[in-house]
DNA sequence: ATGACGTCCTGCCTGC
DNA sequence: TGCAGGCAGGACGTCA
């Protein structure tokens, strides 16, 4: 699923492919994946306009386009982006197109929205709107990857939190940007169990997990993201972070540290990985 | 305000 | 083989 790491490598390759170029064309196959506004308007607010940037924040990828209009795209679970030549959208069933539910038509090529399970959503917003469904946009904490995500702001938010330090780090008022893969990938490299008491941490253990979380990330966008299931990068190859992986979907395989075997569990719904050996 | 939990949605996997 | 049912899971709404 398109986290941080992710959605970061969608953005830089995105970028460098589509920055400058101007929209001719708009197809929603499944109208349910425009947040806002409704189909019509959303089309209207796009042709005619020149793509001035692709940036991030969070899980949500942006595009900026002239007026002071933005596209913000998130991916969910299983949303994904790709290029394809615009000859090919014309065929009738391209792979590519499989699950494809907007196509938005560039001047030689297109930008594809595919989304299997429809949870993702595209809005498009001008300056300053703050439609419903986008409230988390606004309510997300600082950047991990930041300087100002720093340690006294990342002790401020654990220790006011009673919740289990796996469902807090979800939370992305606390934590922009990091997913169910990563989260469990963090808190194996601070030995700390999922289930502990997010306000039960030591201060030593606070100063890990944030050491933990901003390397797992660093690491994430390096390999260019996780490929369990469905992400794809721009060009439809994998990731590359899977051959890193501790916990995350290693459930039964043994510790690449201790040798115990990796136990797969639900934390506050979520299905979590961690070592018993390693995680205390 | 906070934590717990149900809901959305559909492809895919499992079991009968 | 085919079908039903369960599962996945990020964000948001609801409830206590």
């Amino acid at each position: 699923m398109p986290e941080l790491p992710e959605v970061e490598t969608i953005r830089r390759e995105l970028k460098c492919r589509i920055t400058g170029k101007r929209i001719n064309g708009c197809r929603i196959l499944r109208k349910d994946i425009i947040g806002y506004p409704g189909p019509d308007e959303f089309c209207r607010g796009i042709i005619d306009k020149r793509i001035l940037d692709v940036s991030r924040r969070a899980k949500y990828l942006i595009i900026t386009l002239e007026n002071d209009k933005r596209l913000i795209f998130h991916l969910r679970l299983s949303g994904s982006l790709s290029i394809i030549d615009s000859a090919k959208t014309d065929k009738r069933n391209p792979e590519e197109l499989k699950f494809a539910r907007l196509i938005i038509e560039l001047e030689d090529e297109s930008l594809v929205f595919c989304e299997p399970r429809v949870l993702g959503r595209v809005y498009l917003i001008k300056n300053d709107e703050r439609p419903k469904g986008l409230k988390g946009f606004f309510n997300l904490s600082y950047e991990p990857l930041s300087p100002e995500y720093d340690f006294l702001y990342f002790k401020e938010k654990i220790k006011k939190r009673k919740a289990k330090i796996k469902s807090v780090l979800l939370d992305q008022m606390t934590c922009a940007g990091v997913g169910n893969i990563y989260a469990d990938e963090a808190l194996f490299h601070a030995n700390i169990r999922p289930i502990r008491r997010a306000n039960t941490l030591k201060t030593e253990e606070i100063f890990k997990l944030l050491m933990a979380i901003k390397r797992v990330l660093k690491k994430g966008i390096e390999e260019c993201g996780t490929t369990v299931s469905d992400y794809r990068r721009i060009n439809g190859r994998k990731g590359n972070f899977q051959n890193f992986l501790y916990v995350y979907n290693r459930e039964g395989k043994p510790c690449k540290k201790c040798g115990r075997m990796i136990t797969l569990t639900k934390v506050g719904n979520r299905s979590t990985r961690y070592c018993p050996g390693c995680q205390k």
